[in-house]
DNA sequence: AAAAGTTGTCCAATGATCTAGACAACTTAA
DNA sequence: TTAAGTTGTCTAGATCATTGGACAACTTTT
């Protein structure tokens, strides 16, 4: 890759090199438990001297990416790429959640008597107070989805308390007496983290993000739910579901 | 953002700046012909100096994000994000391709006798060689995707000269009498682009791209082409089609 | 016409990153 | 036990990003 120490790319040479080592392993190309290159010889392969390889390796095994062991190798720690599976009936839970240790936290609600005129467009608001959500997906003890959601206020009374008891917000919503939803549409986009979203996913600056905007209907067409989520790109991919229902 | 110069990200001040303005003017804060602030202020708002904060906006004039004016001020540029809509009937000039200036380039193409496991198994291959296609999709002259497309070798004789002639994989399937197929699997991912695909793309490195992993498939259900895209992440947002068909 | 505001260019000083090399600590294989 | 191979730690110097400031060139407002 960088052949020179030079780069006016405004990346440290460390760190170009951190991104593609971590590229070889969720790319599968270096599979769990396996030992990388020695710092001698990846040195020699992104040009660089050792010490910029080290910094390179220290910050993958801050994000516990591999495991160094002193006398005799870095090894690529266990590590999976979750699926995410995105259709008309997506649930969140549904897809990610069905695993061992997993959780969602609230980080914040509020009702939003003015939100941005996107979300009362989509909503169809007309000029009703929204409620917004702020909730944080962990897999596996990692962070794995910032998502904002935006509710109609009054349709969903008490709804972030039943999503701090069940973490769910399917179970939340059938708390409130609605049990049937559907997505009706989703955009995907791509971008870095922002130095908030960084911070709420635990990822170091620069990282990227998926971003997914969906809008949730209910069975006669009505928007229920606006969400905006941020994946951690590294952690998910998305699957698309085409032959769905 | 950054507040203090320092910064161990790996990340020089210049470009998280440029980041974050990327972030505001394609996340539609930012509207075309809209002045950003001055030099002076985006200095005091980041708390760096003038130079670091030109360094910045020299790399988004660079790609044609904003442009600069002596005197007067720097303004945003033209620019749209593309929407490309994935569903079970996506074809790629159907939902990109619609435009006043636009084309497609085969940058390689290759029988490959023995292709990765991966394109193999999808393509159920059973040992057969497979054709490899490289292309380059440009809009209003600006790259768009990359793609690596993955066929079937003796299914589709002389595909390649067909798409060099037609620029369309869909025409071109067509003059070798494949005229309907859809689309059975996609997963989307995102990451920063390799050394490689930035220079395909004209980015600068760190740039991010969406990946999308196609299977597309004859009405009978044999697969026909396994895609692999990759986007500029800046420049395109996917749409999921729910309601397909 | 003048003044104020803005971007363009340049230079010297400073601080952070990277190179270079040596050696210690530990593991594995001979 | 020994030797070879590997990561951990340290120091000094070289290179590059950033600061800080001054002034030029140009545009807009007064």
């Amino acid at each position: 890759m960088t052949t020179q120490g030079r780069s006016r790319s405004g990346y440290t040479a460390w760190r170009l090199i951190a991104e593609e080592l971590r590229r070889e392993i969720v790319d599968g190309k270096r599979a769990s438990g396996a030992k990388l290159p020695t710092e001698g010889e990846l040195a020699e392969r992104f040009g660089v001297h050792r010490n910029t390889v080290r910094h390179a390796v220290a910050a993958l095994a801050a994000e516990h990416l591999v495991v160094s062991r002193r006398g005799s190798g870095t090894f690529v720690a266990e590590h999976t790429v979750l699926v995410h599976r995105i259709g008309a009936r997506t649930r969140f839970r549904d897809s990610l959640g069905r695993r061992d240790s997993n959780s969602a936290r609230l980080l914040d609600s509020a009702i939003e008597p003015e939100p941005p005129a996107e979300i009362g467009e989509r909503l169809a608001l007309d000029g009703r107070p929204a409620l917004r959500l702020e909730t944080l997906q962990i897999v596996g003890g990692l962070p794995i989805t910032r998502t904002t959601h935006w509710f109609v206020a009054d349709r969903v009374p008490g709804l972030a308390n039943h999503f701090r008891a069940t973490e769910s917000i399917t179970l939340s919503l059938r708390a409130v007496g609605i049990d049937d939803y559907m997505r009706a549409a989703t955009t995907v986009s791509a971008r870095h983290a922002t130095v908030a979203e960084a911070a709420d996913l635990g990822l170091p600056r620069g990282s990227v993000v998926l971003v997914t905007r969906s809008l949730d209907v209910l069975a006669d067409g009505t928007p229920l739910q606006v969400g905006i989520s941020r994946f951690v790109a590294d952690r998910v991919e998305l699957d698309i579901g085409h032959a769905d229902l």
